[in-house]
DNA sequence: TTTGTAATGTTATAATATAACAATTCAGAA
DNA sequence: TTCTGAATTGTTATATTATAACATTACAAA
């Protein structure tokens, strides 16, 4: 395991580089593992997305697809499904849109903080948030498919902007 | 504290209308205090989300409303954001959706159990789940503004269903 | 009765997402 | 190598969800 259980709010010295290819090394084998063909259209989405470490929506990645030719809509959500079919990115819902995943290729629902200020996430796996919502599900009978945790709010740089002011 | 801390999913012999009725009654108390109208279109409105007892889009509700004469979508989204900004009813981020509020008038998020197979949904405010998201947050320093909690899966009569099927 | 604010109506359009079918690409079989 | 079927991508059209901007109406308090 050399992913990290969490990518808290990045510091400034985080590499982007080296975060990109490690993330597409991982993406490359994952697809491959799974039989699935890792297409150039995917790897540039892929790309686009991971290198943001912001969520990203659609049209978004749109747009910056047409700055190098034509492309249209389905072309963009179907390889964003397919991107969260290989468990390489998360879809926020709250936010119509899509972030890299930092734990790729594993079957997982992630929470997110989400800053309302700055829009940086924060995706964590926390077994503690985890735990509760399953025990509350098991508690009514209840069979989990999906666990979706947004947590809407202020990260701590905006914080300490907004109290300083 | 009349209301109940949670709605699991209904029972069979759950009666609409004195639950329809308690919580129209809930809700003009709310809006006196806060000295806001509950007018005629939310009260209409209150009600079609109210007597669901489903998440309700609101192309649905613009849809009831024109079959009673003229309307147009942002009446309805205007007079449901008004609702949920009196806390009568919550929305659904992951439906796009309106569903009525257990504890109208409190300041709450909730979590939501939403059954993928009849639509069925569960509002939950456990505890458990509310301070393990919390200390998760304080420990990352986040101060958090709203926090969204929302299960896909099965209830239990759709488990029961799929398993003896 | 006036008057200012809140509420609602109206028109147009933005933003997000998918259906349906055509064309292309590619790995493996022949 | 060529063929073939499945996967992938392209293309067009449209569905669904949501809001901007401004006009009109209703209502409480002066």
């Amino acid at each position: 395991m050399s992913q990290p259980l969490s990518v808290p709010f990045l510091s400034g010295d985080h590499d982007h580089q080296a975060c990109l290819s490690s993330a597409l090394q991982a993406a490359e084998q994952i697809c491959r593992r799974r039989n699935r063909r890792f297409t150039e259209l995917r790897r540039k989405i892929f790309c686009l997305v991971w290198q943001q470490h912001k969520p990203v929506g659609a049209y978004q990645v749109l747009e910056i697809l047409q700055r190098e030719g034509r492309a249209a809509p389905p072309t963009v959500y179907r390889t964003l499904d397919f991107l969260q079919e290989m468990d390489l990115v998360h879809r926020i819902i709250s936010l119509n849109a899509y972030i890299g995943c930092c734990q790729p290729g594993s079957r997982h629902d992630g929470q997110f903080l989400i800053c309302e200020a700055c829009h940086a996430l924060a995706e964590l796996n926390t077994p503690l948030v985890t735990s509760a919502v399953e025990a509350t599900a098991d508690r009514l009978d209840f069979e989990i498919t999906r666990n979706m945790v947004e947590v809407l709010g202020l990260c701590p740089a905006c914080r300490r902007k907004a109290s300083s002011s």
